[in-house]
DNA sequence: TAGTTTTTTTGACCTAAGTCAAGGAAATTT
DNA sequence: AAATTTCCTTGACTTAGGTCAAAAAAACTA
């Protein structure tokens, strides 16, 4: 698996971008995906009235583009540097040329790709749920580091966790202090610790 | 690409279920992929409760388990027949073995996990739409014929459109009755004209 | 066609969660 | 350390939408 990291990164060009710089708008045509190495990479949409509606922010690890790439079409969105960024950017032809003298290469893309719709599928499970309360919780236990030690240390600012979970920031507050009232959770900044984990998950399932 | 359907066929062995009968139970290993040429497929999954939630219901066409293959690990659900049914199953190591010889093939795997995570995202936008008007609103302009004739054809009961939508039925019979009140749609048993489609899409996006 | 079952609609009621507005608390900047 | 800005919490209010119960309408069955 290490060699077949290598041999992609070997496809991939190294682009720079600039804090606020856009690596892509919304209806260019999708010639190739990127991968992020270093920096924030910001993911919206604009609506009708101009205003931009944010989808994804991307981290170091973070592919973009991959589901887009192999369905051949253009962007559905626009991609901004937030911070002076490192990413990879794959040329279609390219992968697909190497594809067909590589399977392990086409594999590796079909993993990403398979895990990218786990991913999404579990993003729905979420959303299904009814209540702010239900959907916080499941986040929370997906979250948590080992069994024992239950901790949740949020890398985002409360804003964007509310946005995740189809809320607004006032209402994650409100869950937030309720199920700290009752003792399941204690909040100190952005360290949530959960105390009692098996509680929390037979909530989720009744 | 008729070649590679052909091709894929080709690896592909037919199954035949009968009404009610099991395809598989989840935490079984996922060993290949189904697709179903007739009848129809019900995917649950299983509470704690021991309640069966369904997931989704597939017709001939559909693809079942892509995703799961390609992270190699077990099934998250059930799958069972609701009427006598015809899948072709693609064994797992048939399907490497070929895409090893054949990167055509990988392609087309490519193509459907790519398709699969657009319909997914698609998914997510609507229910990260606040309200079920909203909901409503999008599913009929994504799913009325051209652009002239707006007209929509539920093939599927309202309690099922009620639960992709992130309801229930009681509250969609409402907020198609407050549609056909404001004059925006025409709701006629399970065809829906919808009358003014750009006063809809005006509606979505503010 | 009458009877039975399934699906859809309607009504009364109530709670989760959104909006608006105002304080606090952190984090940054000067 | 004072001043600003950004982020988070709280309170009062309102409403969308869920629950329960029952009626009406469709779809089957005999």
């Amino acid at each position: 698996m290490v060699n077949i990291e290598r041999a992609i990164k070997d496809i991939g060009r190294l682009k720079k971008y600039r804090k606020n710089e856009l690596l892509f708008s919304a209806q260019q045509k999708a010639d190739g995906l990127y991968y992020v190495q270093s920096g924030e990479i910001r993911v919206f949409k604009m609506d009708e009235q101009g205003r931009e509606v944010e989808v994804v922010r991307l981290a170091p690890g973070d592919f973009l583009g991959e589901a887009i790439l192999f369905v051949s079409s253009v962007f559905p969105f626009f991609a901004q540097a937030v911070k002076d960024s490192q990413v990879l950017f794959f040329e279609k032809n390219k992968i697909f040329k190497k594809i067909d003298k590589e399977p392990s290469i086409a594999k590796f893309f079909l993993n990403l790709l398979a895990r990218k719709c786990v991913i999404l599928n579990r993003r729905i499970e979420t959303l299904d749920l009814q209540t702010v309360r239900q959907r916080l919780i499941q986040y929370l236990l997906l979250n948590c580091s080992g069994e024992q030690q239950c901790k949740v240390e949020l890398k985002i600012k409360k804003v964007e966790l509310a946005k995740i979970l189809g809320t607004i920031s006032e209402t994650l507050s409100r869950n937030l202090k309720q199920l700290q009232d009752e003792g399941l959770i204690e909040v100190e900044g952005n360290k949530i610790h959960v105390k009692n984990c098996s509680k929390l998950r037979i909530e989720l399932s009744s």
